[in-house]
DNA sequence: CCGTTTTTGTAACGATCAATACATAAATAT
DNA sequence: ATATTTATGTATTGATCGTTACAAAAACGG
């Protein structure tokens, strides 16, 4: 799909890789906080290399977020469509966040809760975009409540709305905790309150 | 207190009121958004004038989360420690909280979660003093709890550690969500949430 | 070979950042 | 009235922001 004859100078730095560079340092320092010198430092470019291959620093911040959302993310959204029961899908997806979160070698908590939440620059661009992912986020966890619910799993009245906007704001503040340095098994303990809501509200019409 | 004889010109701005306006321009677009021309056109005043009475923009950020803290936290906190019971506590805590970041007249969420995530400029002492605040929002939480566990409210097996992390996370998750734009109705479903979490954690010893 | 195309590095653009110098104004103290 | 002290408004500082001109370099087609 890549074959398009080459014309002109060819590139001497990998796309790719400095799109993950990039990627990696907006997410520790946010939209605002990264500046283009640290990012053309971290990508090892210079910044017109950095304008000719991506655009600006917010088209680059898109395809970091697209990076991130399909490479980081993929764990977590994974274990939520793969596990058999809806239970086990919430309780998966909050304990793969957590593990997520709280990754050694990268940057806690995540890109898409934490990016850019001021919205100042930009007029809004940024904001939107993450903002939307978010929103997918939590339409994502509603789509699997709502299959739990008409496979029989859970109530007819189950309020698939309400535990997917609760399941998605605790995640959301996990992303604050992890941010905050907390350890896995803090994070870990966030997930068994969420699982406890989940008792109560699936197992109250259950019981 | 302040009877100090005034020597010199006499200011001729509100103090209290300039930094009033400096707090709700943090509010609104976190420390390193909020620039000095932001902060001074909201206080009506110009930049030296700012210098001569808060000393610099790290000074006056941390005055205005210091009044945040006292005047914006009070119905929250004080909804915490006023209730009878400790169930009633936490949920009283929550629903002022879906309230106070769903104002129509005030930036949505909370300054303490959302004012400096990335710890970029002034080598984190803006970081760090929200992060103590947040800190001390846990252990208030944490008391409460523990206060509950003392009156016998709840099993003394009660996990007031992982309880009090699980409904400080809960909230932090609100600051996003309401930033996100979400009403009142939808922070208190998860308030609704999160209370079912109270319901099998404090319940599950008592039925 | 020459001309075209694209990338690269250097160097700079205007704008804005946080923070101040400086002279003037307005109060008190003697 | 004079000296002292503090605040104010204008204007500016050096640094950094995101972005781009520009010319040399490296590939191509002819």
């Amino acid at each position: 799909m890549d074959a398009m004859p080459e014309r002109g100078r060819p590139r001497t730095f990998d796309r790719a890789a400095a799109l993950r560079r990039a990627m990696e340092v907006f997410w520790v320092k946010g939209y605002e906080g990264a500046s283009i010198s640290e990012l053309t430092a971290a990508m090892g470019i210079n910044s017109p290399s950095l304008y000719a291959a991506f655009g600006s620093k917010e088209a680059l911040f898109l395809e970091a977020t697209e990076l991130y959302t399909r490479v980081e993310g993929t764990d977590i959204w994974s274990a939520l469509e793969k596990a058999p029961t809806a239970c086990q899908a919430i309780e998966r997806f909050l304990r793969q966040t957590a593990k997520a979160y709280s990754q050694k070698d990268r940057p806690h908590g995540c890109l898409i809760a934490l990016g850019a939440l001021h919205e100042d620059s930009s007029r809004g661009v940024i904001c939107d975009d993450l903002r939307r992912r978010r929103a997918e986020n939590r339409t994502a966890l509603l789509r699997r409540l709502e299959h739990g619910v008409a496979k029989g799993e859970l109530p007819t009245d189950f309020d698939c709305g309400t535990a997917a906007t609760f399941f998605a704001t605790v995640q959301h503040g996990m992303s604050i905790q992890a941010r905050d340095g907390a350890s896995r098994a803090a994070l870990l303990a966030t997930v068994t309150g969420a699982m406890a809501a989940w008792k109560a509200m699936a197992g109250a019409d259950a019981a």
